[in-house]
DNA sequence: CAGTATCCAGACCGATACTG
DNA sequence: CAGTATCGGTCTGGATACTG
């Protein structure tokens, strides 16, 4: 184990498909099928992989509706919006220093 | 692309290596052999190319003093120390969701 | 459309040994 | 002490096909 409590947040971040996915859920765009295509490459596997874990850490929300076709949207918890801006901060620092 | 610019910062924040390495260096344990044994777990390997990276994307410094033996000092720059600050939120976060 | 299951190539990283 | 090189196991994630 290493030094530090960066648990959870270590492999969020640290995964650039989490990222993508917070940006667009942060943009608008709540449904699997949507996500899937807005997020240019990512698999059905990660995605649902990271869907699971971002809503299991508390970052977002599903709501699902049992209708016919079946619909799910996901948004983000206040934690979730923390972490966008986190996030955001990171893309300026990467910006700026280039 | 949401996150196209997620070049450097993404493999950066993504590795719990970078993430102890910088807080090391912020630690004032500035030299490898010290990280090595400051940072549990950590490989010379992993370590090595940590370091080579985030001086690469000017986050660290390096130091080179060429004595007998071989002195080396690694410490942040005003960028490495944003990120330092920008870590620190995700901790902080991390450990606010708990 | 949402979500699951399987297969498999390749990346990653830890261990180790070695050079200057 | 700083840094490089290599080998090998593990785990990630991409492609694909399938169920409710």
């Amino acid at each position: 184990m290493p030094s530090s409590s960066y648990r959870c947040l270590e492999d969020v971040v640290g995964c650039k498909w989490s990222v993508s996915v917070i940006s667009a859920v942060a943009e608008g765009v709540t449904r699997p099928g949507a996500i899937e295509r807005h997020v240019r490459g990512i698999s059905t596997k990660v995605l649902t992989e990271r869907l699971r874990k971002l809503t299991a850490y508390g970052l977002l929300v599903k709501h699902s509706y049992p209708e016919v076709p079946p619909r799910t949207e996901y948004s983000l918890t206040a934690r979730g919006k923390k972490l966008a801006r986190i996030i955001e901060q990171l893309h300026a620092l990467d910006r700026e220093g280039a």
